[in-house]
DNA sequence: CCTTGACCTTCCCATGATGGGAAGGTCCAC
DNA sequence: GTGGACCTTCCCATCATGGGAAGGTCAAGG
């Protein structure tokens, strides 16, 4: 299998691919006399395991403890566990982030008239000089 | 005011205000003699808007236009709570993602021993050999 | 007058994950 | 043997920010 079907079957680009490969995530891989990169389905299974991990939102870094984790047979789950719940940890972190902002701009925009005229309480939040200051950071 | 005292007064970083004036977010300031930047008030404030801004999300290409909105004074207010409701839907759309991500995790997370045992549903999820797929992309 | 330290300047590099695209090699089907 | 669809490597861009080097400047204190 080349890059190509190797991208198409585990839905990882070949571009990727290849990153993961140069980053030291994936094993580099076996050529033909071509120099062409060949694949099977133990490595298709391994870029749908990346895949699944960085839609879970896993970072590369996370992703490769998970993916030593997975091919570890002696691994104790709770290393795994560990890996998903400091990652829970840091989307609720963000999470809580953006909906304290969407909170306040939600409540910038509900009082601001969204008309013709040029008072606008949104900017008067941002240049400091609200009654609701923006108060993020 | 040197850069450093802009700095201070704003909040905003000596690195990011030439920054800021290299992407055009700023104009360039005055130099005195020694070639040093000069900012007053004006400028401390604006970089304080900017500052705000970023606080509540706002990309530095919608800062921007939410700078120009600010300075214009015929402006129409519709126009920055558009800015504002477009960034809104947007920080929705990535809270909305995530919190499918933590509800997955949080739910493969509790189906986890965490021992010293090897057996893993985060793994199988992973490996997609689990009744709960990822299913995120 | 000279040194020291705290500023300032520009320039280059790095992040994280991804895409775009150029320039060149290869292979298959017609 | 030619065209098109692949493959290869290499460089550049994103977005916002920080680190750090190399060199200029200034103020205070000896």
């Amino acid at each position: 299998m080349n890059i190509g079907q190797a991208s198409e079957a585990s839905g990882v680009s070949a571009k990727m691919i290849r990153y993961y490969e140069e980053i030291g995530l994936i094993r580099p891989m076996g050529r033909t006399g071509n120099n062409y990169r060949v694949y099977g389905d133990v490595e298709v299974h391994v870029l749908r395991f990346i895949k699944r991990a960085r839609n879970l939102g896993f970072s590369l870094e996370e992703t490769e403890r998970l993916l030593k984790l997975w091919q570890d047979k002696d691994r104790e789950s709770a290393a795994v566990k560990e890996v998903a719940q400091v990652h829970v940890a840091d989307l609720e972190r963000r999470i809580a982030e953006m909906q304290s902002m969407v909170k306040t701009l939600k409540h910038l925009s509900h009082c601001c008239s969204g008309d013709n005229r040029p008072n606008c309480p949104i900017l008067d939040d941002l240049a400091g000089e609200a009654p609701h200051p923006a108060g993020h950071g």
